[in-house]
RNA sequence: CGGGGAGUAGCUCAGUCUGGUAGAGUGCUUGGUUUGGGACCAAGAUGUCGUAGGUUCGAAUCCUGUCUCCCCGACCA
């Protein structure tokens, strides 16, 4: 059978990968290296994800704020376990001038700044100073802040959405008077991404909390998300940090409490990133292209007028319009296309795009009063043709059952490519075997030299200990 | 950053070994026939051969530097 990527996922994941973002328009690569420029639809789909994620984070009574991205040198100084976990990594402003010397473009060595900057990786440093002065009392407590913004790390090798040297994300950063408190808010916001991810992404993902040698550089507790994408290979997209009193110590986050004594806040940090553009698209496209769960599709619906010659083309155009407008009416986002391509074409553009609906109306339908409509996730065996007031009053539940039936098939992959290990000897049999998935071994077998000895070998490394199995650690490679 | 591969038309790539002045398929434009899971015919447009330098009468081709991408590692959301 042919299908509309090629290579497919069987014969070459990396390439099939690559090739699903072009087809569908997502991204490329910019000249700038290591660095992606996200297209139209990309963006869109980037957004859709934002607006609901905002949502939820201000139900959290965040508030949004905005921070530089340049970050003063001596500010990563003065956290050390957080500079030796970033300088390896670090984009470093050096001039604020440039200069012609015949011709050609230079940093002007007149021009060098006392003091460099680094571009953001994260912001735990920036926040902290300002919120060291923000806070002042219990009663300023708990602050709770986020901002949407660019981060840079200066990553060796990089991989459109799964590793880039720019990207965006969400950088959650909040102070608390107790210990408790913070590790609650830890918690919640680990779900608020596990939620997320079931109910809007259409991905299964585990929560779970890194291991001491994965942790995030600073913190006391790194909790996260890990994703099975079709390959098998395990994506973090999404952590929740305990940093204890690591930053507020280093930056003097200091509150009077109600006894009047001075105290150092907890806090914590939690993000999302755009390398969740790289879940839906390694784990829930196929071969023939972006699979969208409605949630998350900039289109829901895509109407296409089907017709032979000019005869009735305005009548049959009419008809998708007046449908549209019937669907965004319902509060469905819907598109007619109306380029002047070929219906296949136009058919094959929206499959590789992942439209989660196609519906068709021709000459047929429009003497039925009716249209023909398939299922993206399941191709045109789900085509039906109803009545157009049938379809509207059904729509809803198709977009309903399409969003679970995404998810339902993600997790039941996940699930089916998960193992349960009781010795470190059965791990290494199946990955010798060539077994690609994840591993669940307990906790004792990760520990001492031989564990470390099958993970060099067969590249896979701890990815977390599951909440709901916290004896266990789940091994996989990783991307 | 180490090892390997690649950069030639919008895209996929041939041409490079053996130097002689730019090709195919596809896409695009125009006209026509078509049209419900990837149509066909005809005509047409398209290139600093990644980039900078060197060798040469002459460089896509040889040499050097450099940039970018892909794959495998080490590092990471």
């Amino acid at each position: 059978m042919k299908t509309a990527i090629t290579p497919t996922r069987e014969e070459d994941f990396a390439q099939w990968y690559q090739n699903v973002i072009k087809e569908a328009e997502l991204a490329e690569n910019s000249p700038t290296r290591g660095c992606m420029t996200i297209m139209p639809y990309g963006y869109a789909i980037w957004e859709l994800i934002q607006e609901e994620m905002n949502k939820r984070i201000k139900a959290t009574d965040t508030q949004n704020t905005y921070f530089p991205a340049m970050i003063p040198m001596s500010f990563f100084e003065k956290e050390a376990e957080h500079v030796e976990g970033f300088a390896k990594e670090s984009a470093v402003i050096t001039h604020y001038r440039l200069k012609t010397v015949d011709g050609k473009m230079d940093v002007d060595p007149e021009a060098k700044l006392t003091e460099p900057y680094i571009l953001r990786p994260t912001s735990e440093t920036m926040i902290g100073e300002a919120t060291s002065r923000w806070i002042q009392s219990y009663r300023d407590l708990p602050m709770k802040l986020n901002q949407w913004a660019n981060v840079f790390r200066w990553e060796m090798r990089t991989r459109i959405f799964l590793r880039s040297a720019e990207f965006l994300w969400q950088e959650g950063h909040c102070a608390f008077a107790t210990e408790h408190e913070a590790m609650a808010n830890v918690q919640q916001m680990l779900h608020v991404y596990g939620d997320f991810s079931k109910e809007i992404l259409g991905v299964y993902s585990t929560l779970g909390e890194k291991t001491a040698e994965e942790r995030f550089p600073g913190a006391r507790h790194t909790f996260t998300r890990e994703v099975m994408v079709q390959d098998g290979k395990a994506l973090q997209t999404g952590t929740s940090h305990d940093l204890g009193q690591t930053f507020s110590k280093s930056f003097n986050i200091k509150f009077q409490s109600e006894e009047g004594k001075e105290e150092f806040a907890y806090t914590t940090s939690w993000g999302i990133t755009t390398r969740m553009m790289g879940d839906i698209i390694a784990g829930l496209a196929d071969d023939d292209g972006l699979v969208l769960p409605p949630k998350i599709a900039p289109h829901q619906v895509v109407i296409l007028p089907f017709y032979r010659g000019d005869d009735r083309k305005d009548e049959i155009q009419k008809a998708c319009l007046s449908l549209k407008q019937k669907l965004a009416d319902l509060g469905i986002r819907a598109l007619v296309d109306t380029t002047d391509a070929r219906s296949s074409d136009k058919m094959w553009k929206w499959v590789k795009k992942g439209a989660p609906i196609r519906v068709e109306i021709g000459e047929r339908e429009l003497d039925a009063g009716s249209l023909s409509y398939v299922r993206r996730d399941i191709g045109k065996e789900s085509k039906e043709t109803l009545s157009t007031n049938d379809f509207l009053g059904k729509i809803d539940s198709v977009l309903e059952a399409m969003q679970t039936d995404i998810y339902e098939k993600h997790k039941a992959f996940t699930l089916d490519n998960t193992r349960t290990a009781k010795k470190l000897t059965d791990a290494e049999k199946w990955f010798k075997e060539g077994f690609k998935g994840f591993v669940l071994l307990p906790l004792s077998e990760t520990e001492g030299a031989a564990f470390e000895t099958v993970a060099e070998k067969y590249k896979v490394s701890r990815r977390c200990m599951p909440l709901d199995k916290p004896d266990h650690v789940i091994i996989a490679k990783s991307y």
